[in-house]
DNA sequence: CGCTTCCTTGAGTAAATTCAAGACTTGTGG
DNA sequence: CCACAAGTCTTGAATTTACTCAAGGAAGCG
């Protein structure tokens, strides 16, 4: 499963270093992670966990996109969890997960021995506390997800998650238009994350090229044509949320 | 907006002591909390708070139910949660909620000013965890939820929620058929709670009444009939998810 | 009783899916 | 370097599912 292990970085010089489980950390909390910290990769496609799997570590992830997703017993899928760097894997006192975890891309992790890792976490307030951070922001995102899912026509799910893979990949200038967008997903991936058929993603990605709003670079890369078209077929208000 | 102060229960004789935000909290923290709550009462319909607004106070539900919801610029709208007597209203350091807090019954909540409240627990380990473990289990339902609304069919979404009333209306005996369900929903908000048009919930609920898996007491009480055959339904792994 | 709200049912429609075929990409071995 | 295979993406046609629109019935409340 584990293909090789990557150099382990020290933790001052990690690139997640202040966005992930440990940035709350002061120099001496630092050490006491970075003495049980150990690194993980896998390949593109390769699953990290499968669901209802015993969780021996914990993992932030370093570099890379982790999907978490849900299967009914027919084989419709559901992503119900995009993880990108800085993100976390695992919770605290619980023991296994109810859903699968895949490498979408290469990716590394950050692994803590879960046993530890939580005996750290009862002793440490700024881990527990970040903890809490991470989690609510997933609550967040969970929700927002949900309106997507159940009250979304297609052509507004997909111009919603162009928008979000836009303000995600170049958080310094997030709203300056014909910036490269690097899609890490295929079309039935993205086709999981929004819940539809990989043939409507590909109908309405090629839908919004049509009216000029995207284009593509090639089948990962594209760029955003048009800002203010695109949030406009998000469907949500056009404050984003918002008010004064 | 509040209608009446409900006569304050002594928390030990409180029906939610064992399962709301103060479980974990001995005599000692529980005084801590009583000197700070307050009830306030809300009636059917009544919108308890707005999308974006400050929140001066946190909550946990004593009595009724309280719905979470989401709409989209042209009316569209999305429940993205239901809380059940026990569910907290609020989390630790945010300002405010991104979603609309609605009184779908009659609903009395125990309330905490904010920053007392946060005060608390910070100083109080036995109260954050307990937030943490509500927030974990909420975010375990948001993703069965997703997987719901992005995947299931109407009817497999009609019988993942009676199955889950069920389940929940009577946790003594959780599985007996033919007893009692109360509905706390109008068809209006099960479709909202489901991703449906009201239409649709009425058309499923009658077939699984056509198929003798459920009966109408009236239209807000329903009986199993079929246990099984309303699993069967549900689309998901006949487990229940549970792996050896 | 009469009004309002809520629910049911039917007919026609629209949106997204399914099925199918073919084109483009990428990687591999000859 | 090319040929081929596997994987990925696009596009079209037919179908299905759930939605919309419409009407009427049942229940709850003053």
């Amino acid at each position: 499963m584990v293909l090789f292990r990557t150099n382990i970085l020290k933790c001052n010089e990690c690139p997640i270093r202040h966005r992930a489980v440990c940035a709350n950390c002061n120099d001496i909390e630092l050490n006491l992670l970075e003495n049980i910290k150990t690194y993980k990769s896998y390949s593109a496609g390769e699953r990290i966990l499968w669901r209802g799997e015993e969780l021996i570590f914990v993992a932030s992830v370093v570099n890379g996109v982790v999907s978490l997703s849900k299967t009914l017993e027919d084989g419709r899928k559901q992503m119900v969890g995009l993880l990108l760097p800085s993100d976390f894997i695992g919770r605290p006192g619980r023991k296994e997960i109810e859903f699968d975890v895949t490498a979408t891309t290469d990716v590394t992790l950050c692994c803590f021995k879960r046993k530890p890792f939580e005996k750290l976490v009862k002793e440490t307030p700024a881990i527990a506390q970040r903890l809490m951070e991470l989690a609510l922001d997933e609550l967040d995102a969970a929700r927002d997800w949900m309106l997507l899912l159940g009250r979304k026509t297609a052509l507004e799910k997909i111009a919603t998650f162009m928008e979000m893979f836009m303000r995600r990949s170049n958080s310094q200038n997030p709203l300056k238009s014909h910036q490269n967008i690097h899609l890490p997903l295929r079309r039935e991936e993205v086709a999981d994350y929004l819940g539809l058929t990989l043939e409507t993603v590909s109908r309405q990605l090629n839908y919004l090229k049509k009216m000029e709003i995207i284009d593509f670079v090639d089948r990962r890369n594209f760029q955003v044509l048009n800002i203010s078209a695109l949030q406009n077929a998000t469907g949500d208000d056009s404050d984003g949320g918002v008010i004064n």
